[in-house]
DNA sequence: GTGAAAGCGCTAACAT
DNA sequence: ATGTTAGCGCTTTCAC
């Protein structure tokens, strides 16, 4: 200790403080005294730098680990002037699509060494928003955000102060950042194809919300229908009054001559609904109605029929949106867009028309 | 800046290299030079401390605004030695029950003005302790693991570090740190109890493993039926071969005479797995079989029949246990165990047995 | 190869 | 009420 030892007095009573709530953390000062080496030798053999000669290196490793020393991240940031940290923003982290995607996310991280610090936005906007802050100010180097319900404004704002990536269909594109997203006009293209090959012509859509990636599929199904059947008209029911659609959807089917023999919906949450709402009627699956959802989640293998579903690449949506984050940090400045190609996992939700 | 000019050199230096990258932000100082007045001042303004006149902190503030300064939260978490960080551990972040859980948990962490740091084991034993050690190495000030596959050794270990919390049930007490369960023994009680005042006598167990929540319900449901049917040999399959357990048991009804009418499972996804397979083998849903999940997750409304279950208050639980943890970091030193009563959720699942 | 010293951005004790 | 100063624990020149 070379400063003044007049000034250790304060120094020396916060230690006690502290000392009493049991965190008496070693530093690196101790272990350069323990060892009898500098502060400047011990930071560089704990980082296995070049500076120090293997007998010291060890030694010092020694010391440490009997002192149970642990160096101190803030610290280390605050001098370097980076944290190593990146942050996940979910929107909703109770579900198995998010779960693949952080994963993903995780292992990219992992070998850009990288540190991952999961948000959760519990599907509010608000919410969102306050967590991301509050990944900035934790000091994140990059966030990917998976959830399309962050305002373009907002994120226009943010991408200037630390790279953005989003996972999912943004209203409109941002410039500054990135984005992966499946390719939505395919998945539906892929389900629309599966039931009409099936020999499915009266296909309807069933959607329940009107954020992009929901358009996207409900345009795709649209156009795919014109392209591929184009003498029935493409029925498509909600986004309003979900339970409404659904009822009517069981109502023409037990009554009307001309009803839909399939379904293709805006995901598996909702195909979910609209098999219990079948069975409820005692409609029979798949003869009476084929189902297609979207998302592959694990919900399809516990239902009965196991649902027929499109799938999107979500570990590799993860870890790509985590490589791409990496180059941005690196420095890269035009925007990226990648979009990945989704594909149908068939199942037993889906049969030939029963006429 | 009073000290020595000659040393600014290399500073400056290091400025411009990192406004290359776009962070120049702001510090403390900037703001006191911008606002003619001293860094401590600024200081005091922007933590809403007294010391400063109120015309002074209007204005410090204002200028702050203008500069786009935001704290550097550690340098502040350096010297005040506290992050104001708790992390939680997550077991698996792909379900209900973690998303509930993590619900509580942070609301709680909001009203004790602490920040959440979410961190992901992926069922994975090795990756749930690198993660819990990368949690430390933040330096969040307690843990709340959502998880009972941490070893006891290594809790015990990391329970001298800092204060932990787990929600679940560990093989066995491990002194130093909080938990908090749900009653698995009221559950299992519950679900008898249930099945029987529907009629039935001939209830069956299936499990999935021997974990220590798996075991309470288990030894729990052998006692159940020994107090309220002593008459009857308690059934129980699993936790080995589940799948064969599972075909034996609809073996059983569709070929033997004194077969279970009923069966209580381990937990929902267990449950989910007998629902199918029991639709797929043709029987006929509840009236050939009464079927108790446990967990209340969010496929039990999925399934057709609907899944009656054993609810366990999620988000209260994870409430708990942050607030134990602030009593912990705030100094508390015995150990505290809660337990939580479940309640029974009935839906379509559960009914008369046919005869 | 090793140590001394400066300083990252901030707070807190101390002067004024 | 305001400014000054000494560090928090660490990394990083820069001498030796």
């Amino acid at each position: 200790m070379t400063t003044a030892s007049a000034a250790a007095a304060p120094t020396r009573a916060r230690r006690v403080e502290r000392s009493r709530r049991g965190d008496k953390q070693p530093t690196i000062h101790d272990v350069a005294k323990a060892a009898g080496v500098s502060k400047s030798a011990v930071s560089l053999a704990i980082r296995n730098q070049t500076g120090v000669s293997e007998a010291t290196r060890e030694h010092i490793l020694s010391v440490a680990q009997e002192l149970g020393y642990r160096s101190n991240v803030w610290a280390r940031s605050l001098v370097q002037g980076r944290t190593g940290l990146v942050g996940v923003l979910l929107q909703d982290l109770g579900n198995s699509y998010h779960r693949d995607v952080t994963a993903g996310v995780e292992d990219a991280a992992a070998e850009h060494d990288l540190r991952l610090v999961i948000a959760h936005g519990r599907r509010d906007h608000r919410r969102l928003q306050a967590e991301l802050d509050s990944l900035l100010a934790l000091g994140v180097e990059g966030v990917v955000i998976v959830s399309s319900s962050v305002p373009p404004t907002y994120l226009e704002r943010i991408a200037k102060r630390v790279p953005l990536v989003v996972i999912g269909r943004l209203p409109h594109e941002v410039p500054g950042l990135d984005t992966v997203a499946n390719q939505d006009e395919m998945g539906a293209r892929l389900a629309v194809q599966h039931l009409m090959e099936l020999g499915h012509s009266r296909i309807a859509h069933l959607t329940g919300s009107s954020r992009p990636a929901a358009l996207h599929r409900r345009r795709s199904f649209a156009e795919s229908m014109r392209n591929l059947l184009p003498d029935v008209e493409p029925q498509i029911e909600g986004p309003e009054r979900l339970d409404a659609a659904i009822k009517y959807l069981i109502f023409q089917i037990q009554q009307e001559k001309g009803a839909p023999t399939a379904v293709f919906t805006q995901n598996d949450r909702i195909a979910a609904e609209l098999v219990g709402a079948c069975l409820d009627a005692k409609l029979e699956l798949p003869h009476q109605l084929s189902i297609v959802g979207y998302d592959n989640s694990s919900v399809c293998r516990m239902l009965r029929p196991q649902l027929t579903s499109v799938d999107q690449p979500r570990v590799r949506m993860g870890q790509m949106a985590l490589d791409m984050l990496f180059e941005r940090i690196g420095g890269r400045i035009e925007d990226k867009h990648v979009t990945i190609a989704p594909r149908l996992e068939v199942r037993d939700s889906t049969a030939p028309p029963r006429d």
